[in-house]
DNA sequence: ACTGGCTATAAACGATTGTTTTAAACATCA
DNA sequence: TGATGTTTAAAACAATCGTTTATAGCCAGT
C-alpha cells in the first residue's frame, strides 16, 4: 500500500521537523520535500495543515492514554480499596510516557511536542488535546488527590503543574542543555539518566511543606 | 520626539504580541499597525526583525542584571566570607525578577518572552541571550554552588534548570492554567499567590535527596 | 531662506506560505 | 479487459511574509 506509507512518511518527518523547528518555522514544503512526498498529500489525506499537526500528537497520544488508563486499570485493581502511593503514581506515568514512543522516534521529539503545544499554539491544539485527552489527566489527578490527601486541592493542582513544567520544559530543551552540561561536566547525559536525576526531585517538589499563609512572600529587602 | 515615541511604541507592541502569539506568527504588519506606525518603520529602527526581538528582550533583561548584580554586590557585602544561604538567593533573583516588569508592562510578558526564548527561537535568540546576559548566571551559579555543598555539579547544574522549568513553565502559561485554576477552585490566583506557592517547593526541589546511583530508573513493572 | 540629516509614508519588491486545480498513473473489481 | 475510484504528480492560485526603495515632511544650523 502506498498510501499507508505516505501517510505515515509525512507524519514522521513532521513530527521531527515541528519538534526541531516549531510548527509555524516549519512549511509544508519542508515536510513534503523531505519526506520525498508529494506537496499535496498533505492536504489530501490530512485536510489542512492543523490537522497535520493534531495527527502528529494523535499518533503519541493515543497509545499513550491507552496504555496509561490500562495501567492504572491494573493499579487500582492491585490496590483495591488501599490507596496507591503517589511515587508509584509517578513511576507509572513515567513508564507509560516512556513506553509510548520507544516504538517509534524518540522520547526527546515527543517531549518536545508537548511543550510546543503549551508555549505556541494560540488554541486550535490545546483545545483539541484538552478535548481529546482531559480525561485521563482527571483520572490521574484523582488518584493522586487520594494519595496525597495532605494537600489542598488548589495547592496539588499546582504542584502538578509545576512538575509538568519542570519535566517538558527540562526534556524539551534538551539538545541545548546537554551541550552544556557535557562541555562543563564532560559527562554525557542520557534520558533515562535525567529521569533518574528528576525523580527525586520531582516526588520532593509534591511533598514540601505547605507554602505560608498570610505573611509577605518576599519579607527581607534591607 | 516622535522618533523615541515610535521606537516605543513598537516595541511595546511588540513584546506583546510576540508573548501572546510567538515570534513567527507575529508579522511586522502585526506590529505596525497595532501600535500605528509605518511598516518600515521597524526595519529602520531596527534593522531586521531579529534584530526587534532581540531588542524587545534586551528591554527587559538590561536592567534585570543590573539590578541583580547590584543585589548580589549587596549580598556579598553583607554576607563578606560566609556563605550565603540558599533561600536568599533564590529571593534575591525572585525579587529582581518582580521588580523590573513591574516598571512596564507585567511579569507574564516577561516570563512569556523567556518561555518562547527557550522553546522556540532555533538559535539567534539563544546565542543572543547567552552572550549578553551569561555572565550574571555564571556569577549567581557559582554562588549557589557554595551554598549548596552537598550537591555534586553536575547535580546542581540540572536542578537549577529544572527549578527555571517549573517558574518559566509555570509563569508563561499562566492564562490558560488560571482560567483552569478558577473554574476548578474558585480562586482567584495573582502572580504573587503563585511564587508564594512556588517558594517551597522550589526549595524542596533543591533540598531533594540525590538520585540512586546505579540501580534501575524504572525497577517495577511485574 | 536654504541646505543637510533624520524620520515618516506609501508603494512595490521578490520570496514563500497554505491550498487548489488539472491531469496522469495506479489499483481494484465486475 | 474495461470501468471506477483512489493516489500521485506538477503547476498555478491568491495571500502574506520581511525587506527595500523612492518620495515627502520636518527641524536644525549657517
Amino acid at each position: 500500500m502506498a498510501q499507508t506509507d505516505t501517510v505515515t512518511r509525512i507524519l514522521d518527518t513532521a513530527e521531527v521537523l515541528f519538534a526541531e523547528r516549531g510548527f509555524a518555522e516549519t512549511s509544508l514544503r519542508n515536510i513534503t520535500s523531505k519526506a520525498k512526498v508529494n506537496l499535496a498529500a498533505v492536504n489530501y489525506h490530512f485536510g489542512s495543515k492543523k490537522a497535520l499537526i493534531q495527527a502528529v500528537f494523535a499518533r503519541y497520544l493515543d497509545p499513550f492514554t491507552e496504555r496509561f488508563h490500562a495501567a492504572l486499570d491494573g493499579l487500582e485493581a492491585e490496590y483495591g480499596n488501599e490507596v496507591i502511593p503517589l511515587e508509584i503514581l509517578l513511576e507509572t506515568m513515567a513508564r507509560c510516557v516512556l513506553e509510548v514512543p520507544a516504538e517509534r522516534n524518540s522520547l526527546k521529539v515527543f517531549m518536545k511536542l508537548l511543550g510546543l503545544a503549551y508555549s505556541q499554539a494560540q488554541g486550535h491544539l490545546r483545545r483539541y488535546i484538552q478535548e481529546h485527552y482531559g480525561s485521563v489527566f482527571t483520572r490521574f489527578t484523582g488518584l493522586v488527590r487520594r494519595a496525597t490527601p495532605e494537600l489542598p486541592d488548589a495547592e496539588r493542582f499546582w504542584r502538578l503543574h509545576f512538575m509538568l513544567g519542570t519535566v517538558i520544559f527540562t526534556l524539551s530543551g534538551l539538545d541545548a542543555l546537554r551541550d552544556i552540561a557535557e562541555k562543563d561536566y564532560g559527562e554525557h547525559v542520557s534520558v533515562r539518566e535525567l529521569i533518574r536525576r528528576l525523580r527525586p526531585v520531582v516526588v520532593s517538589s509534591m511533598q514540601a511543606p505547605l507554602p505560608a499563609t498570610v505573611d509577605d512572600v518576599l519579607p527581607a529587602a534591607g
